[in-house]
DNA sequence: CACAATTAGTTGCGCTCGCAACCACTCCGA
DNA sequence: TCGGAGTGGTTGCGAGCGCAACTAATTGTG
């Protein structure tokens, strides 16, 4: 249990908490690319918007980039990348014909109904590092955060 | 308190904690870059450099590398800013002819001195939504992980 | 109805980053 | 002492990103 006295001087980027939350954001997302990475050939934009887009029956790029957080662009191009390897397929919506309804194909729902399950094991085992106790602990102190921040979902 | 039960068909990803730690890293780091950004006309490379340099009488480039875990070709190019800005000099070692001797100018001294507290206290700041509790947990759940993910200091 | 303001999505551009290759220097073993 | 392996640090280059500008379609206001 290491953390600062608040107001020590000359600040020990070791055990500053900014920091640290960078690293451990890094380390995990490595961690876990390994899986949609190397063995799906996807890289971060688009496992999000695979993730996304496979938990509903279709959604708009503008979904994906408020719900991911992502940059429209990011998101833009990581679904033409999909699209042009048809995990996923595109149809202009008839109600606004600005938008495009995005959807899986038939063979990114086989991606991702292979590749959900070994992420979520990927993100237990994780998780499984940590006492009941820490994680609820973990948890609460990301949502107070997250809420002072105003990230809330 | 919403942490997905471990095994739900089709993930969530605002329930998914490697990405809302991704999240909170980039809106927390967000949040300090305000200070050093805006303020100082720093980056984040080079208020990492800036911060280990200054806790320090003098360090190289290889040991910055290290203890902030960036590529020591980023370090290079932040330590180049720097040094461009006057903030630091560097002297080749004596011992080490291959080894230059990084240290931080008066003026980056000036500034080291009118920064660290600045951002200490908007850590303060930001973890003070904690309770003494939450943090506890908070910081003893990342400490947890890190270990799980070979990232200690 | 017309026209300005807004929104979905794409693209050009400049910037930053990491990889790989490189230079200069040191270390080490025959 | 010589030569190859290893190390500190820099640089060229390609990939990915966000910003700003754009197109196309929609909405709102007179």
């Amino acid at each position: 249990m290491t953390v600062r006295t608040p107001n020590e001087l000359g600040l020990e980027l070791t055990g500053f908490v900014p920091y640290r939350l960078n690293r451990l954001a890094v380390g995990v997302s490595n961690h876990l690319s390994d899986i949609y990475r190397e063995r799906f050939g996807l890289d971060i934009p688009e496992w999000r918007v695979m993730a996304t887009v496979g938990s509903r029956h279709g959604c708009t790029a503008q979904y994906i980039a408020q719900s991911t957080r992502m940059h429209k662009t990011r998101v833009s191009r990581a679904v033409a990348g999909l699209e042009e390897r048809e995990l996923i397929e595109r149809a202009s919506s008839a109600a606004d014909r600005r938008e495009r309804e995005v959807r899986l194909t038939k063979a990114g729902r086989r991606m991702y109904a292979e590749l959900v399950p070994l992420v979520l094991e990927r993100e237990r085992e994780l998780l499984s590092c940590l006492t009941k106790e820490q994680l609820r602990g973990f948890v609460a102190g990301m949502e107070a955060i997250e809420t002072f921040l105003g990230l809330q979902d």
